[in-house]
DNA sequence: CCAGCTGGCTAACATCGTTAGCCTTACGCT
DNA sequence: AGCGTAAGGCTAACGATGTTAGCCAGCTGG
């Protein structure tokens, strides 16, 4: 039985699966070895810390999530950009909790970090749903976080059971797209002051 | 020198603010008996464990972040009360990163868990906000989820650096609440149809 | 054929959370 | 007044987990 080679990056993507299974908070080099069948100590000859893991785990998540979205805008614009980018990073956090909350809990740590442009990339996906929309320049990075931030903040209440109420979940996320579209296209026609 | 006694409450209120100071999940039961200037073991004299501990900060952020939303409202109502309560709930978590992360991990342990009427009364201060904006019975719900999580989503996002583009974070925030606003009040007039 | 790197393993250590058991002090009850 | 008890501190010790050190087998290239 040749086992796989294990390469850092192999050991990562085991990880991210793990952690999507056991939650973020419960990773451990013990359980990751177990996964795959050696022994503790020996992780560290593929990776340099459990915050090295951790690390990696995140860019793999900020480098799905980014690729997920782009793919689900391909040959969309406009409010099915929207819906459908919307939905693919919504799709992707319920089903990779762990690894996206791993993505959350990273910071770069210097500035050669690939986890910088695989951040990037995801803020570039929005950045192009929003093209569909004709905002004032000066707008766009306000759309921008108050779309990343509704579409992450439902996504992450989703994955931690937050919303209790017995109401569709699912409506409401289609719901909150629909508010989004129909906001940024009246903001587009009559502005949108944020003075007020 | 009579220290003050010590009573579950008064532990996880330190423990709350050792949280917001060093992060929650760097919260360590060593750092916290420091803190209060006795010896980990003796910690448990006052709290079961560190899960019970991170459960009581838990409340303790849910029932805050309740009573700031609730007092920022007052008086208020439509677009007023919207904007106040969603500046103190992101003051909130501005100001107290870990206890919100607390409140945030935690799950309830049972039905009688104090926890449960805590994120409700958040909720229904966010209701509240809602109430000035006259929908549909039926889309309440989605409304609710959609501001809670654009504004959770906006506060988490913030509290963990995650807006590195050199833009007004505070704009951005206020252009997002009238971004709400004003879907609100078209989608109460012209009403929202949530199926596309 | 052998030198050396790769990648496993065992042993050992530090740090935490946690439990057990002791001891002092304050307080209430007779 | 005195004594029993509970509160609340402490030290010692254990288990789990992350990490390091050091050893060894085997493949691989000269």
């Amino acid at each position: 039985m040749p086992k796989a080679r294990l390469t850092p990056a192999s050991v990562a993507e085991a990880a991210a699966a793990l952690v999507d299974e056991v939650g973020f908070d419960n990773l451990s080099m013990g359980l990751l070895a177990e996964r795959l069948g050696i022994k503790t100590p020996s992780l560290y000859k593929h990776v340099t810390s459990q915050a090295d893991l951790a690390h990696r785990i995140a860019i793999l998540a900020m480098t799905e999530v980014g690729d997920a979205i782009r793919d689900a805008i391909q040959g969309r614009s406009g409010s099915d950009a929207l819906a459908a980018g919307a939905q693919a990073m919504r799709t992707y956090v319920r089903e990779h909790p762990g690894r996206y909350a791993a993505g959350n809990a990273a910071r770069p740590t210097g500035p050669d970090d690939p986890f910088i442009p695989a951040t990037e990339r995801v803020l570039a996906s929005l950045s192009a749903i929003l093209s569909g929309y004709r905002l004032d320049p000066d707008q766009e990075i306000h759309a921008m976080r108050t779309l990343r931030s509704a579409v992450h903040g439902f996504a992450t209440l989703e994955a931690a059971d937050g919303f209790q109420i017995d109401a569709s979940v699912d409506e409401s996320f289609t719901w909150l797209i629909n508010f989004i579209d129909q906001g940024l296209r009246a903001g587009a026609t009559i502005g949108n002051d944020s003075a007020r």
